[in-house]
DNA sequence: CGCCTGTTTGACCATTGTCAAGGTGGGTGG
DNA sequence: CCACCCACCTTGACAATGGTCAAACAGGCG
């Protein structure tokens, strides 16, 4: 589907605080939001735009901030959150390298509705969003490539609700870990993708009482030492995530 | 922004089940997925749509099902959740006339991965969703608008996850209330959209939760009487919905 | 070696779910 | 036209999940 490599030269000749180095190239080349789109249509904007690093904790934009700019993460993550006044927050996602953050509010040509901060240090490309605007105006490939990413947003979000909803932590979590692995089913590895304390609050719950999920979960035969995570068996822990609460009536 | 009037001619002369009446065109005009759209861009879809009936409780689609199908809903409510499984469900969104139902699924060319249902007697008018991609990638702005719901879709669903992680059930249904009234301050009048269940589950609360809450919102003014809701402060409800739940630690 | 941050554990408590029963109102059939 | 019925909603008593607070523990990096 691949319109042949992309060269984004002209962004490599740009760049504010810091230009395209090789390795980005290769983030934004495997971008959900650029594939299938053509040098052609992305040129234009990613010219526009520049590199922007974070430190730890650092905040990209707050709510109600003129939503100016469109980001792709190039390292790092970004933590997406809600509710910043309540002391409290509600993380709602968490973008890894190649994902775009808020891609909505860019679009929709408003104001942020929520806070973005850096999980560690980061780097991030800029994009002016009112150059993808006119970019995504002129037609092409690219608007289906952002009604895709929109469509996956979407569905964690529904996903996230489900979870939230429904199930107790345990299964919360366990349904966590599964999102995580390809395996169907034997046993699994994984490494959990970010610090405990965020896990916690992208499910809905306190840092003690993941803690404690996830030693509810070693009855099933899954271990943890650190971040590095051991499934004995995926398909025991599938059945699991899907038990209902002991008493239950029917709705 | 409109071009001009949407005539709708040959949607009309065809339909299944049932003709579009002149009521369903009135609907289809304000409908949010085809502001903004040409009759030249609408007609080639329209013209394969059908109308369909629905009785309560009538099942629209299933998870796994595969998407053949965007529906926009004509008449009645369609109430759309995930969880069946477990015989408790969430629901996600509450669909009422004028919006389009299952629009990420009938785009991604997949499968529903959710349940709809009527609530009550429904008319929707159902769109193969292979014409409605076709048209889609014929260009126009169609895309844009398509854009445009799925943003709002995903702000809605955020705005969900935000008011049931971080709110206690009465400031929950408080932010329900207030999101359903237009005054930003002195006194207010609703209607509830549909029966206490639905919004009780859509809130995600049990009914007997949603019932105390409405009673500990007396306090603050907000009386009831069946559906009819009367709120005497709004700016004070606003107030409240904001309030964090007594002793909470800083996050 | 020791601090600082992140994680775990334990004890307690509050909010909300659960179960059971009673009320209310609108519509239908006698 | 009234009475009944049924679905919807409310109320009360109770239980339990998960939040809160406090403190101890681990592990990485200076």
């Amino acid at each position: 589907m691949h319109t042949g490599h992309l060269p984004f030269k002209i962004a490599i000749m740009i760049g504010e605080s810091s230009a395209l180095e090789r390795e980005d190239v290769a983030i934004l080349r495997g971008a959900a939001l650029f594939s299938d789109v053509s040098n052609e249509v992305v040129e234009p904007f990613l010219a526009k735009a520049s590199v922007r690093l974070l430190q730890n904790r650092e905040i990209l934009f707050r709510p109600q901030h003129t939503a100016e700019f469109i980001f792709i993460v190039l390292r790092g993550k970004i933590q997406v959150y809600r509710g910043e006044t309540a002391g409290k927050h509600a993380v709602l996602s968490v973008f890894l390298p190649g994902s775009a953050v808020a891609l909505e509010a860019g679009l929709a040509q408003g104001i942020y509705g929520m806070t973005a901060e850096a999980v560690g240090m980061c780097r991030l490309l800029e994009i002016p969003a009112q150059a993808f605007r006119t970019a995504l105006a002129n037609g092409g490939a690219l608007s289906s490539s952002v009604v895709r990413v929109l469509t996956q947003n979407l569905d964690e979000a529904f996903q996230q609700l489900e979870r939230i909803q429904l199930k107790p932590t345990s299964q919360r979590l366990a349904d966590f870990l599964l999102s995580l692995v390809n395996e169907r089913n034997g046993s699994a590895e994984l490494v959990l993708p970010y610090e405990k304390a965020l896990i916690a609050n992208y499910l809905g719950m306190e840092p003690e009482s993941l803690s404690r999920a996830l030693k509810d979960l070693q009855d099933l035969g899954v271990t943890n030492r650190g971040r590095r995570v051991h499934i004995a068996d995926v398909s025991r822990l599938k059945a699991f995530s899907l038990t209902l609460p002991a008493n239950n009536r029917a709705a």
